[in-house]
DNA sequence: CTCATCGT
DNA sequence: CAAACCCT
DNA sequence: AGGGTTTGTAACGATGAG
């Protein structure tokens, strides 16, 4: 077997570790193996060089042990006590830690004690009976469990929209390299913008489609065929998401990619007006005048289908059947806010918490990608977990920050924290700290299993507080790992438009925290929203256009947007919520 | 109540 | 498992 | 210096079993 590349091997260190936590090993050893696949994963050196020269055990946290593993999966591709272990412990039991609430030493349990060793099985063992009679569980946990494997299958084969759009994009640009290929777009509901799909969706225009399949059939991400013909050809890629190419001739590309866009919804209510007011019929293939002999009505792109229909162009992220077509009938489509218009980007770690790079760094990242200003709000002292600062080092960071701006930083750097709401209302500090800040993000991290009535009063308490700017990652919310928490969002965006206070749109891929449909709720309810990376290390600032697309999707203007401010209109607009 | 487990 | 610590 | 041994996440809340 050929050696691994260094993000092969972190997956395989990985996968030991979860293999050791199965086994009951020594959680400090698990640690270990995790740490040393974390570090491989940031590809900030490389292993593979180290571990050849021998100097790899020179780095902090890789021991004798650890450099061997990263050698021999290095160079043989294989590891003895990996493929031993593997073949010890059953496959199924790796899908059973996926269960929320449900970690190493219960599968251990179940596997030992009932030989159950697939979801699947016990999901049986839960409805049986065999699972309550056991030492450690109860009625409760079994019936805990089979809700977890419930929403395990809910999530189930549906993917994050980070990872899936990175593998569109990918494909996208693949394809539109080929001479062949006279128009390409990712459709679907990922160019809807949706937060978890369960296809990527690729339109493309060409006059020679069998080579645009051979091309698509052959391309490196691809793992498996699962179908192929002159229009369409569907694959799974490496990564397990499926993906559907449907191929046209160029005339026919704005209806494809308009189709295969959707939403289903959305597309019902298009063809019930036009054949209503036009007497048009829509396909996949075109405009078709019914009084006219059925004649295909030429169109360049979307816009001129949208403008011969009456109706002014609609984005795609808003095709939800959700207002969007009377609005696009009346004229009174919002101007969505554009990448263009967003001059600054506020909520990113650094390594005072548990970000990876500096301040400076972060202002470095962010001038590059256009920002005239980004916001720190490292973790505050009750978010252990993460290294939240004591007070000093909040101190420290704002000195830091403050000479950085005096002396010239590649970009403005305002200074924040995202600052724990406590179980009670409280914000960590007070108000020493709190008055030397341009923003706080405050954020709920812990005690998620309050009622919605005490969560909705800790949550308002916290808004009340002139210092809290913005409410971090409304509902807690991890996509396809754990639902909101219990919140009524109604009560808090009331409790934020009264109190001037601002509400994030989250745009960590796991997040996206504001969801979308609430977001047009704050909107009309008079909410300005934030968008926030969340970013832990520099590339992270790029979840700042994940966010950007909850945002329109939840049909927001420039001016809905804390973003779009200049640095001064920023500070201003935050300081006016201080009442100063 | 204590202990184990999980989650952040 | 790694790193710190303690011992001769 | 080299070995054997001990210590170390990062700290706490919630939940459920017994």
């Amino acid at each position: 077997m050929p050696g691994l590349d260094q993000r092969a091997i972190a997956a395989a260190l990985r996968r030991l570790a979860q293999i050791l936590e199965i086994r009951g090993e020594n959680p400090f050893k698990v640690r270990a193996h995790e740490n040393a696949a974390d570090a491989l994963e940031s590809g900030e050196f490389d292993a593979i060089e180290e571990a050849r020269s021998g100097t790899l055990g020179k780095r902090k946290g890789f021991g004798e042990a650890l450099v061997a593993k990263v050698a021999a999966l290095a160079q043989t591709g294989e590891l003895d006590e990996l493929r031993e272990l593997e073949a010890e412990v059953p496959a199924g039991l790796f899908e059973m830690l996926r269960i929320p609430g449900f970690g190493p030493k219960k599968v251990q349990a179940v596997w030992k004690k009932l030989g159950v060793t697939t979801v699947d099985e016990l999901e049986r063992a839960c409805k049986d009976g065999r699972v309550e009679k056991l030492a450690g569980f109860g009625e409760k946990s079994a019936a805990k469990i089979r809700e977890g494997i419930a929403f395990l299958r809910t999530s189930a084969g549906q993917y994050l929209r980070g990872a899936a759009l990175a593998a569109a994009e990918e494909l996208r640009e693949a394809l539109a390299k080929s001479r062949a290929v006279k128009r390409v777009e990712i459709a679907g509901s990922l160019r809807r913008g949706r937060e978890v799909v369960k296809d990527i969706d690729i339109v493309a225009s060409s006059r020679s489609p069998d080579k645009v399949m051979d091309l698509f059939r052959t391309l490196p991400q691809v793992a498996e065929v699962t179908g192929s013909g002159e229009t369409k050809t569907s694959v799974r890629l490496q990564s397990g998401i499926a993906c559907d190419l449907r191929v046209v001739r160029d005339e026919q590309f704005p209806f494809a990619l308009m189709h295969f866009t959707g939403s289903k919804d959305h597309n019902v209510a298009m063809r019930a007006r036009a054949q209503r007011l036009f007497n048009i019929r829509i396909s996949e293939y075109g405009l078709f005048d019914e009084t006219h002999g059925d004649a295909l009505i030429p169109c360049e792109d979307e816009a001129a289908i949208h403008r011969r229909l009456g109706l002014s162009p609609i984005e795609p992220e808003l095709r939800e059947d959700r207002g969007e077509i009377e609005a696009a009938e009346h004229g009174e489509l919002p101007a969505l806010v554009t990448r263009e218009d967003v001059r600054g980007t506020l909520h990113m770690h650094t390594h005072s918490s548990d970000g990876k790079a500096g301040v400076l760094e972060m202002a470095q990242a962010g001038a590059q990608m256009g920002f005239e200003w980004i916001g720190i709000a490292d973790h505050s002292v009750s978010a252990f977990y993460a290294g939240g600062m004591k007070p000093d080092e909040v101190h420290r960071q704002f000195d830091e920050i403050e000479a950085l701006n005096a002396k010239g930083s590649p970009c403005r750097i305002l200074k924040g924290i995202e600052c724990d709401i406590l179980p009670a209302g409280e914000l960590d500090y007070d108000e020493s700290i709190w008055k030397r800040t341009d923003f706080i993000v405050g954020s709920v991290h812990s005690s998620f299993t309050m009622t919605e009535r005490e969560m909705t009063a800790r949550v308002t308490r916290a808004l009340e507080n002139p210092y809290l700017s913005i409410l971090g990652h409304p509902t807690g919310r991890l996509l396809l790992r754990r639902d909101p928490f219990a919140i009524d969002l109604e009560a808090v965006i009331d409790a934020a438009a009264k109190h001037g206070r601002i509400i994030e749109i989250n745009g960590d891929p796991n997040r996206l925290d504001l969801d979308w449909r609430w977001v047009k709720r704050a909107r009309d309810a008079g909410v300005m929203l934030s968008l926030g990376p969340d970013a832990h290390r520099p590339e992270d600032l790029k979840h700042t256009w994940l966010a950007l697309t909850v945002a329109r999707k939840g049909w927001l203007e420039a001016k809905h947007v804390l973003n779009t401010r200049t640095a001064p209109e920023a500070l201003k607009r935050l300081r006016k919520m201080r009442g100063a």
